[in-house]
DNA sequence: ATGGTTTTTACTGCGTC
DNA sequence: GACGCGGTAAAAACCAT
């Protein structure tokens, strides 16, 4: 039940996630120039430690600790990192990044002068925003990273993984993630993207290859709905069909009658309160029924993870349709 | 919280191979 | 006797109110 937690920052940057595409090698390390005294700063990119002021290059760490591949934009960059964010509890940085204490006092307990106090307010303020800003970071790498390993569990194309990565970060713009997990928010988003894309899984599917709990998912995805106003419609029960085809093995020309079935149970608005996948399944079954191929309820019910009865329930509301379909014609 | 609807679970009987 | 299938009742899950 619990999972990664997301700690809410009062003070957050205005930078949009999207315009984050300046080089973010900043100095890693700092010490002073033996000749001028200056502040040393790394230059990963040559593998040298130059003077900030004076330009010495200091031999001294000549190892590059940065990752072999460049890459020119943020999106690449998300791309081919393969590492992500350190798994976190409660806190993304786990309280290891610097604080300021509000106090205006020194070391000594000394009250600081109008001066100090100025610049330490000053430092709190950048001190903050630069971590607002890297924990975001972070934590969209994260949840992409997330996305992604799903959507190729799901097999599910590039567009959906796109898509689903946009939903994310309008979440996190925002601000939707304090208090919720970055899978969940992750998996939801996934899940949202696919039904919009008209690639959709059904909820089993994705929570079974999501860190998190069903609950917790579906929880999270009613949330991320409302809250970013998606427009989701009920899922197309055809858009299951193809797959649940595939996986059986079924003929096309027993798919082609599931479709059939679906498209005359759709037109008579029979499948209006109805779970999709329970229908699609149900078509799945009926479709080779009526080419005298055989397929078992038992098996249906496995793939589409949709039980025997529901199956049984739903087949025949669709014969009976079609019936009346030729009926009628 | 509640009530209505849908789905699932569990069990049973029937026919067939 | 195992299997596929149909039906049922009760429980659980879902959804709007």
């Amino acid at each position: 039940m619990t999972s990664t937690r997301i700690q809410s920052y009062s003070e957050q940057t205005d930078v949009s996630n999207e315009e984050r595409t300046d080089e973010e090698r900043a100095p890693e390390r700092e010490d002073t120039c033996p000749e001028c005294g200056g502040d040393l700063v790394a230059d990963s990119e040559h593998g040298e430690t130059v003077c900030g002021a004076c330009g010495l290059v200091v031999e001294e760490d000549s190892v590059d600790r940065g990752p072999e591949w460049r890459a020119f934009d943020a999106a690449e960059k998300d791309q081919k990192s393969r590492v992500g964010a350190p798994t976190t509890k409660m806190m993304h940085d786990k309280g290891l990044s610097t604080n300021i204490g509000w106090q205006d006092k020194d070391a000594y307990g000394n009250s600081l002068g109008s001066r100090q106090r100025e610049k330490m307010q000053r430092l709190r303020k950048w001190n903050e925003r630069f971590r607002t800003r890297d924990s975001k970071e972070r934590n969209l790498k994260q949840a992409l990273g997330e996305i992604d390993r799903m959507a190729s569990a799901l097999g599910l194309p590039e567009d959906v993984r796109e898509t689903a990565s946009v939903i994310y970060r309008r979440a996190l713009d925002e601000d939707l993630l304090p208090g919720r997990s970055i899978e969940g928010v992750a998996t939801a988003s996934l899940y949202a993207a696919a039904r919009q894309t008209g690639t959709p899984r059904s909820i089993d599917e994705v929570a079974n290859v999501s860190r998190i709990d069903e609950m917790e998912f579906k929880r999270t995805y009613r949330y991320i709905v409302r809250e970013l106003n998606l427009q989701i419609q009920p899922a197309d029960p055809e858009d299951y069909v193809a797959r649940f085809a595939s996986d059986l093995g079924i003929s096309d020309e027993s798919e082609r009658r599931a479709r059939e079935l679906l498209r005359n149970a759709k037109r008579k608005g029979l499948h209006s309160g109805k779970s999709p996948v329970g229908l699609a399944a149900a078509a799945i079954y009926a479709g080779p029924l009526l080419t005298n191929e055989k397929v078992t309820q038992a098996e249906v019910s496995e793939v589409a993870q949709v039980s025997e009865v529901t199956i049984r329930n739903r087949y025949h509301e669709l014969l009976e349709a079609d019936d009346d379909a030729y009926a009628a014609a």
